[in-house]
DNA sequence: GGCATTTCAAGAGCAGTGCTCACATTTGTC
DNA sequence: GACAAATGTGAGCACTGCTCTTGAAATGCC
């Protein structure tokens, strides 16, 4: 072939791309729940055995999801900050990319930001994936100013600020990392709470809602 | 006995109690992956397959916990409101007793605002319990008065707010019932946030953050 | 090319799950 | 006491994650 695997791990790494694609099908299709390691060694004619060449275990798999998912949800956003359009525009956008993300793969959002599989707690491994999704926020605001607020920020909680924006290579004060912060919180949530159905029967669509909230947060960050 | 149940009927009544407490139990130690029906009627010192005369399925088990989460979620925040200490502080007391509950019970947080177990969706019967909570939070702020928006709320966005303010039995004018909505998701993202670790080497403990969080959107209500 | 080594797959098996069903036992009521 | 309803029993089905031993194949080295 003409890079320069040899077919045996050739033939391995299009396995693990075969299993991944498969587990993420499952994901998609029956929820957390369906994810079953039998069911991907069937689809792949395979013996259920078999799979641990690949796997050592279930949660290895999903690990690898969970950082899959964190990695297309900051590569979407990140797309979707290609198109300048002012700054409180760019910054709406990645906003409206994460909603559009979250409703098009709701289980993949579970996966990430909702408690999505019992028992298992993400390792060390996925926080760096993980950190990416902020960082688009951030990315997304520069100059983001947060107007005077009318209660003072503690020192300890100025100090945690103060780790976060250098995390996230901002030198935002703190005022305006806090509303950063905050502005993902109420993301996170908004989401979490209509993807979880929370939404029925007061907003459907919840469009305009979450677009209101966005522009209430670019406010809030002096955009 | 005292009562008129026969003895069947009291110790039917029984079961289902001991059954939900040792549900409640396998949930806070192992997770929602770790609730088994065989495990329960082990402990009950009941064959497995008897457990199908209490509930029909492992489904309206979970309905059962998740309803009841949510009444002692709302019975939580209500005996917060007992103390009057103005109402800023009143609606702010909620806010606490809500991160309270979480951090307290975070599998019964995970249960109703996670999307914790897969494959399992919230039938119908569960939506009345679940208005509870937000109801909680509207009748902590019967005078909130959100300051004037630098944003119109669209006509669509307007009547959903006007359904939303009926079913909560509030007077509250559209842009009023807008920043309940939007301080609940805020709680709601920041409590999935921090119970799922997204906290973890920035904000630890939260204590600050979410109090600051929370006094912005007592500012937004205009408390 | 021949051969030892590494790599992979097969298949049986263990312990666990939710759930069903036919059957036995207990309980409440007439 | 007789009968029907409610409850418990135990076997069984189909599924899960995972382990282990055995056999086959591809790989790398001489």
């Amino acid at each position: 072939m003409s890079n320069g695997l040899t077919p045996r791990q050739q033939a391995r790494a299009e396995n693990l791309a075969r299993i991944k694609d498969l587990a993420l099908a499952q994901l998609a299709s029956g929820g957390a729940a369906e994810l079953s390691l039998r069911a991907i060694a069937r689809e792949l004619n395979i013996v259920s055995s078999a799979i641990y060449r690949y796997y050592p275990g279930r949660d290895e798999l999903i690990t690898d999801l969970v950082i899959d998912a964190y990695d297309d949800l900051a590569e979407h956003l990140l797309a979707a900050l290609e198109t300048r359009r002012g700054p409180r525009r760019h910054w709406i956008d990645a906003c409206l990319a994460m909603r559009e993300w979250a409703i098009d793969q709701p289980h993949r959002f579970a996966l990430i930001y909702g408690s999505a599989i019992p028992g298992y707690f993400a390792p060390e491994e996925t926080i760096e994936s993980a950190a990416r999704v902020p960082a688009c926020f951030f990315a997304a605001a520069p100059d983001a100013q947060a107007p005077a607020q009318s209660h003072p920020i503690g020192r300890e909680l100025r100090r945690q600020l103060g780790v976060t924006a250098a995390a996230f290579d901002s030198d935002a004060d703190a005022a305006t990392v806090l509303a950063q912060v905050t502005a993902f919180a109420q993301i996170v949530g908004m989401l979490t709470l209509e993807l979880n159905g929370h939404f029925v029967g007061g907003f459907e669509p919840a469009d305009d809602l979450y677009a209101a909230v966005i522009e209430r947060e670019a406010d809030a960050l002096g955009l």
